[in-house]
DNA sequence: TTATTATTGCAACTCATTTTCATTAAGCGC
DNA sequence: GCGCTTAATGAAAATGAGTTGCAATAATAA
């Protein structure tokens, strides 16, 4: 049967996320994991990272350029960021408007939602006041 | 002062997006503009996507994998897309409900929206079906 | 402890997108 | 139409996130 292994670097990718105030991308959370484990590969974070997204642990978003950030699956919170395109600031945003419409939404044409991705992209206070000096 | 050249290119890559049914990616774009100017450059693809972009004439999501799609900006519609993540089928859902919260979920935190992104990722009826045999 | 095999490290690879730079061609004034 | 300025192009190389193949390693069950 499967064997889900618990190595260590599968528990690091998680605690590193835990430990974070913000969500990682990908290449973030390489580089912190060298500092644990100097000869961790990079495959070795994407792969524990797409297992962690699909045993639905962490969760996973985009930013504008289509890389990948990742983050906690809050045990009930499911939520989303208001992403700066300046400094890259995420500011959490845990209403989800989706959550109610996706039934209505999906029944017209008989389509089965798995998850949905959604990001709103702007200036944070601190950027905007920048740009107008 | 900036000199906005309209170009035989830039007018095949609005013309191209323009005639289509469906959201295009930069590839496909490509694709179906070699047809018309086969020494037509990637490159020259993508700037000029890009400077839609910002102009405002197109609008721009994100697939799953990252990977851009480009569709006419509506002139008053705005609308996402449900896709299916087996045949990347792009179903229209035009309802979008961070129309009406933008402004409430900005002005907590100061942010000021420019824009945002929202895909809705799942399996479409005949997909779903095909599964199920 | 040992056998099994999931997972790793590493290097090579894919593929969308970007960049560099010499060349070309809009759009301007004449 | 003619020439000039320079934005835009084509071509090729580069970038960078993410993936893959494979031999070596290490987490589990026996």
């Amino acid at each position: 049967m499967s064997e889900a292994r618990n190595t260590k670097q599968k528990k690091l990718v998680l605690s590193l996320l835990k430990n974070s105030d913000r969500p990682l991308t990908a290449g973030e959370i390489y580089r912190l994991a060298i500092r644990h484990f100097p000869k961790i590969a990079k495959s070795t974070v994407y792969r524990n990272l797409d297992a962690l997204v699909s045993r639905g642990e962490v969760s996973q978003g985009l930013h504008q350029n289509g890389e990948s950030f990742y983050s906690i699956a809050g045990e009930h919170s499911h939520s989303h960021y208001m992403i700066c395109r300046e400094c890259r600031q995420m500011i959490d945003f845990p209403q989800c408007p989706l959550s109610s419409m996706e039934r209505g939404i999906a029944d017209a044409s008989g389509f089965h939602i798995t998850g949905h991705s959604l990001q709103i992209y702007g200036y944070c206070k601190d950027c905007n006041n920048k740009k107008k000096n």
